[in-house]
Order: C-alpha cells, then sequence, then structure tokens
DNA sequence: ATATAGTTTAATAGCTCTATTAATACGATG
DNA sequence: CATCGTATTAATAGAGCTATTAAACTATAT
C-alpha cells in the first residue's frame, strides 16, 4: 500500500468509513473492509474510535447536523413569498446535492435501527416545531391575501421533501438500470432543481 | 410454542421472514431470528428454502412484481386526461398503503446491494418504455388542446413517485418522532393521497 | 406392526466479525 | 544514543451467523 497519503491514518479511517457507511450502511460495513480499504491493520479502527458503533455516530451526528443546519436558512423579511420559498427550496436540494447519499443513510439507519430516532430526537430538541410554525405563518399571510389555498406548513414541508430526497434516492437506481447516459443525469438533476420548485410553488396556487 | 398454528411451518417461515426483511433489510435478518419467530429449529429455514438468499429472493420478486404490475393500470379510453390520471395517482398510492413497507425494502436492496438490479431488470424487461410512452402520448394531446404545459413523462413520473412512495419510506420517522399522534396518522395517510394527485395536476397545468 | 416418506431436532464445521492484548516499530526529544 | 510516547501489527478470544449432516420423531399406507 502506499503510504504516501497525506492525512494521518486517523483521519484516513473516518473518510474511508464516511464513504462505506454512505454507500453500504452500518450493517453492511466491516471494520475489517474499512481497514482494508485504507490499508492498515483491522486493529487501527478500534485504536482510534474505540467501537464500530462509535466511529459510526461520529459519522452519523455529523450528517445530521448537517441536515438540520438547513433547517435555518429562513430568507429576508423583504423578499417576496416565492423568492423565499425558491431560496428555501433550492437551499434544501443543495444540500443533497452536496451529501448526494446522506437521504438514504439517514433513511436507512433510522428505519432499520429505530433506537437511533434517539439521536435525532437530541439534535432536533433545538429547533423542533419553530421553522414549521415560521412556516406556518408566512403561508397564513399569503392566504390571507388570497394569494394561495389553504395548506398546512406540515404538509408543504413534506411534499417539498419528498421531492427532494426522493431524486437523490432514486439515483442510484436509475444509474444502475441505466435509464439514462452518464453525462445526462448531471443535466437531470440540475432540471430538477428548478422543477420541484415550481411543483411545490404551483401546488399553493389558487 | 404452540404448535397449535393453522398454517405449515413451510408457510410460517415464509411469513415471518417476509415480516422481518422488510423490518430489517436482508443484512439485518438471520436465520436463526426467523426460526425462533417461528417457533422451530433453524435447520428447517434452510431445509425448506436451501439458503437465506434464496428464501429472501423469492421474497424480493413477489414485492418486485406487485410493484410492476401496479403499472398496467391505464384507465378507459373515453375518461378525461384527469381522471385517468387521479385513476393511476391513486392505483399508485393505494398499493403502497396495502404494502407500506415496500419501497424501503425495495429501495435498501437496490441500494446496498446493486447485484439485485439484475433481477429487477429481468422483471421489468416485459414493460420497460411501454408505460413511459404511453403517457408520453397522453401528455402530448392534452399539450396540444392548450390544457398543460409541456413535461416529460419521466418527469411526471419522478414526482408522483417521489411524492407517493416519500410519504411511505418517512412513516416509521413520523411515528418515530412522535410528530402526530397515532390515530392522525391514518388520517393524514388518506388526506396524502388527494394531496398528491392535486400537487401532479397543478403542477402540469398552463 | 412395519416400512416409508416427510418433518424436526441437536450438533457442529467453518466462516466472519468485533474487540482486546501484548509485542514491536517509529520518531521526536532531551 | 537512550528514552518515551505514539502508531502499528499479529494473534486471538469470543460471539454469531449460515449451512450441512445424521439421528430422531411422526404420520400414513401397506
Amino acid at each position: 500500500m502506499d503510504k504516501l497519503n497525506s492525512q494521518s491514518t486517523e483521519l484516513q479511517i473516518m473518510d474511508v468509513a464516511e464513504q462505506l457507511f454512505l454507500e453500504k450502511g452500518f450493517a453492511m460495513t466491516s471494520t475489517t473492509e474499512i481497514a482494508k480499504q485504507v490499508g492498515c491493520n483491522q486493529a487501527l479502527v478500534h485504536y482510534y474510535y474505540r467501537s464500530k458503533e462509535k466511529l459510526f455516530l461520529l459519522i452519523f451526528r455529523k450528517k445530521i447536523e448537517t441536515f438540520a443546519n438547513y433547517f435555518v436558512t429562513v430568507g429576508d423579511e423583504s423578499m417576496s413569498f416565492e423568492h423565499r420559498l425558491k431560496l428555501r427550496m433550492y437551499a434544501h436540494f443543495e444540500m443533497f446535492q452536496n451529501n448526494p447519499k446522506m437521504p438514504f443513510m439517514i433513511l436507512n439507519e433510522l428505519t432499520t435501527n429505530p433506537r437511533r430516532l434517539q439521536t435525532v430526537k437530541e439534535i432536533f430538541s433545538k429547533a423542533p416545531g419553530l421553522v414549521v410554525s415560521q412556516l406556518e405563518a408566512e403561508l397564513k399571510v399569503e392566504f390571507d391575501k388570497g394569494r394561495i389555498r389553504k395548506m398546512s406548513a406540515v404538509d408543504v414541508m413534506l411534499s417539498a421533501f419528498s421531492l427532494n430526497a426522493g431524486l437523490f434516492l432514486l439515483l442510484p437506481i436509475i444509474k444502475g438500470l441505466s435509464v439514462l447516459p452518464d453525462n445526462e443525469i448531471k443535466n437531470m438533476i440540475e432540471k430538477r432543481k428548478e422543477e420541484n420548485y415550481q411543483i411545490i410553488l404551483r401546488s399553493l396556487r389558487e
């Protein structure tokens, strides 16, 4: 193995682990495989991170926090409702673009291992219904102006989330079934960013 | 263990396996656990189904076929475009309602184990682009009438799929975070069926 | 009652995985 | 160069898992 790697072994382990956990999930990834891919002894994984679980939680927490942080993006009071909606939708989408495998990892771990919901609860406890009630208020203002139909913030968020996450969840399958040539995929993703915003916007129109 | 169960052990094993595979995925489910939950010896699982992989594939194929079959639902020529769209969206949604854990299982297995894409290809090879081109044609008719904006069938299907599957993928998390009281969940699901149809319909409006 | 086919069990081989331990190599510092 | 802390390795305990095998059980037909 080339030991010319600039990074410390400790960080390399973390990086490789992140890749593998994202790709195949906690259960399907072994510390042996991580070590092999780093090119070091398997004991080193435990030397630095004690246990597979602890190493995983480090990475998982980071992802959840990235995810949670997105929610603070609010936009400016002066902007139109449409503009603010667009900003949010784009920010959400771009977070997934930068972490395309995050949605699957989070979904996978929370579904197969419900115990992990606790971790999420803790991290989200800070800003829980705050975002929802914020959006709720904005929707009410627009509704009172007669600009949009009556719709709950939870519903809007659920739709937006499904559309954005859905694309990235399906991406490996789309690629695998080679429905689209590789070079057009990037294209398609970029188009879906605007499309998803449009869908949410139109779904609100009276 | 009560051996008064009406079903044969062979079928019981299949049923329990289906539950567990749906719940926790292939990797996280052991034949030992299946046997324990059935109340029989672990060797029986292999006696009837040879290997864990073969047992899994039996179940996985069934799910994929259920999924693929939905696509044939077309609707009547005489109906309006809206009506046909509604029929399809509802059929799709109801298939998920009847198999709420199917989306996760399929997604999980195809993502963590790309080798399984082959299985899907085989099953889908029968009616591949047929459904897409069918919808494409219908969209063109409506577009030519000036009733809807220009949009590709793939885009529409991706959106519809994301919205419908998204709800059922998120359900365990929504329940786990106890965002909603248990009795209101059924309510919410039923509302989302119409809502998702509305979203797709509105996304098409010129 | 005995033979026979189909079920079920206990035991275990063989594998892989996590985690630990003790020994060794490395590298900086005094 | 001797020392000391850190990094790394080999070896292995201990657990769980899949799959196989041979023996035991059960029911049914002759």
